[in-house]
DNA sequence: TATTGTTATACTCTATAACTATA
DNA sequence: TATAGTTATAGAGTATAACAATA
């Protein structure tokens, strides 16, 4: 039994054993940690170059060269605009919709996994709590939700 | 009021907010996160370069760049094992001390200030939810505790 | 003028493969 | 042979600054 971890500590080692469980299903999938997260912003709906900018809390010239190389790869698209010629919206590919939902469904369970010791009790109350935080942050929804919930 | 999200979703979220934080302390203090995690790991104590890397989850040779960067702002230094004389220990320097101990408190306060919000139960709740996740995955010590408890 | 997006450039980070030196 | 660490190389990711085109 170690000892109790503080709040601050015990969210950040929590967060990289996170990650790193991600970063699992990312290389599970053959995705960089920054591709997975571009496809399942676009699992919700597609979007444009500064939209992206902002969920992905980059600057518009990095999620230009992000996606230039998912769209290499064939996973998402860059469609024109027909309302704003200077514009562009970036949707998923078929293939890259597939791709996602796997990757989606693979991330989900090992982090199941993950709280696999938990008590459910416990299971519910990290996930309640999670979400309280989550709203007070304002955070964009850069990871679907998909519980019965 | 949001619904309530799923324990996968919630944690994976929560993590890029818990990065998010992390980062701006980061930047608050001109570290990269790798940095940051490389100064908060020698604050323990000197490691090798081969005990970073399974510290850090990198390859050795990603280590050797991690540290010649901060060795090259001053902030750590190579000390040559007198034990074997193929080995180095990587440890802070005077100013990378300082740096780490300041960044490390300043995150702290962020991430505090996250969960602020929270009552003070739910706090405790998740701290300790948090510990057991961790100590069930065996995630090695990156991040500091210097809570109370 | 403001906004949308790209290009040019530079640096950090990371891995793989091949290497040196020591154990 | 195995281990500690570095070098060479290549690619992803990121930011800043400057730019083009459209609103």
């Amino acid at each position: 039994m170690s000892e109790q971890l503080g709040v601050a500590a015990g969210l950040v080692r929590l967060s990289f054993l996170v990650q790193s469980v991600y970063g699992e299903a990312c290389e599970e999938h053959e995705l960089t940690p920054p591709q997975a997260q571009l496809l399942c912003v676009l699992r919700d709906a597609p979007r444009g170059m500064a939209e992206l900018a902002q969920t992905l809390r980059l600057e518009k010239s990095s999620v230009t060269g992000l996606v230039d190389r998912a769209e290499r790869r064939g996973l998402v698209r860059r469609v024109a605009s027909r309302a704003d010629r200077r514009a562009v919206r970036v949707e998923l590919t078929p293939a890259g919709e597939t791709l996602a939902g796997t990757f989606h469904q693979a991330a989900s369970q090992r982090l199941s996994a993950t709280v696999a010791g938990l008590t459910q009790r416990d299971r519910a109350r990290l996930a309640a709590i999670a979400s309280d935080v989550l709203e007070a942050a304002q955070v964009p929804a850069v990871f679907a939700d998909e519980s019965a919930g």
